[in-house]
DNA sequence: AGTCAATAAAATTTGGAAATTATTTAGTAA
DNA sequence: TTACTAAATAATTTCCAAATTTTATTGACT
């Protein structure tokens, strides 16, 4: 008698490459949650999530602690998960801190950076700049190529920094950022020559130009803020409730 | 016929107040990572924690998947946890980074900070200089008094900075720094003023003095750390091998 | 109506058994 | 001996049902 093939994992939806169902789960929400496909401020059932994700209960909320630790999601002992709330002030605060580490990092990136680093910065850029920021032409549609090359693009030019944890940060600053710019781009697109403004900090940063290489990056990130917050988001509040579930 | 009184849980064993078992078992591995009680590059056996800490797998697991994004712990997928292990590279860098972002932190604060900042503060420094720093007068033992007043200090120094974001990113890399100085301190005890350097701090902040509070600030972090390199311990390795699962 | 307590329903949390995967041991051949 | 394979063992991961807790509903009383 023969063995029967399985093919049970054959099913349409988008699943990652990791090898556990947690780790799976965890970048299908994180991702869900990036691209606002799960909503701020919503309620994380294990039910709902289990059926959503083709998952058991455990796996789900292993996803849920990492996520919480890193404040996507919000958890509340004996209350369940929320993804995290947004707001303008916690976007205001958010960009503050984000213009402050990108700072450090980039003029250190910019300090031990050599020949191998400017050429990663190069080629980023070049992929970047083939790459259409839409996966539709008229209207916006996140296109994960580009948001990949993107983050790409600016690991790229901070990958110099000799501090793990400072990178760890900004990479969990810009996560959250994301989220606002889904947000915001799902609402006003066009508006913007994201190229022309890579291309200034390419440029600042392999001439060593520090000083205004730091001044484009932080005109990037507050630009960015800047489009959210004058996209006058009506599920945008000003502040999150203290007693909100989805303040963390 | 009447009820029975149940006191199951009056176990010797140091629980925290928290409200589920998951909470708890993640407060009590973080507090035996920080004294050092499991030890760096320690393997973290369901079995072994399930028995440890009198609870099911499945609260295991979820705080072992939160320490290990605030990375106290490593996991690698289908290999389980590891206790974070560390290095004297480690160190160096924890350093660098911790001394870039407090002083971020401490010059917000100094800046924003008001009559309240100050009063907390002044309270903050008198209650820590009325702690023993061990819980033995002759050799050293982990103070858990001392220990929660001393962050309680440099909490209040810094907490007029708003920004949760770089608070929390502090917060986390104390832990980190935490985990160095217990292991240096049962080695080397005692060797150092730390009263003096507090006062410094303090008079410095309260006087808005922020160079020399940074100053201050940046020297009490290093010397930290140079007090654990010169301790010479043995266990403490240059590097961590990039193939070790204490690696994160 | 409004408040409060008791009850019912729903959701979270937990323990452990089953399934999967990694690791060790034993065996075989070069 | 060393390298490789196969089997045995051990550990991780997952599913799920039971236990606990929260939330919603009902009804009595003022």
């Amino acid at each position: 008698m023969v063995e029967q093939i399985q093919f049970e994992e054959s099913d349409t939806s988008a699943k990652s490459a990791s090898t556990t169902v947690a780790s799976s789960v965890y970048d299908q929400i994180r991702l869900d949650i990036l691209t606002g496909n799960l909503r701020p401020g919503e309620k994380l059932r294990s039910e709902f999530l289990r059926g959503r994700y083709n998952a058991g209960i455990s796996p789900v909320r292993e996803a849920l602690n990492r996520l919480a630790t890193e404040r996507l999601v919000c958890r509340e002992d004996q209350r369940g998960f929320h993804v995290a709330g947004v707001s303008k002030a916690g976007l205001v605060e958010l960009t503050k801190t984000r213009c402050w580490l990108e700072e450090i990092a980039l003029r250190e990136s910019i300090a031990h950076g050599d020949d191998a680093w400017e050429e990663q910065i190069v080629l980023a850029f070049h992929r970047l700049s083939r790459t259409p920021r839409s996966s539709d032409e008229a209207t916006y549609a996140f296109n994960p190529k580009w948001e990949g090359l993107h983050r790409d693009f600016h690991n790229a030019v901070v990958a110099a920094c000799d501090s793990h944890w400072l990178l760890g940060f900004c990479e969990q600053l810009v996560d959250q950022a994301d989220r606002y710019r889904q947000l915001a781009a799902a609402v006003s697109y066009p508006k913007r020559n994201e190229r022309d403004e890579h291309k200034a900090l390419m440029e600042a940063a392999l001439e060593r130009d520090t000083d205004r290489a730091v001044a484009v990056q932080c005109a990037h990130i507050r630009k960015t803020a800047d489009i959210v917050l004058d996209a006058k988001l009506s599920f945008l509040p000003d502040e999150i409730d203290p007693a909100d579930p989805a303040r963390c």
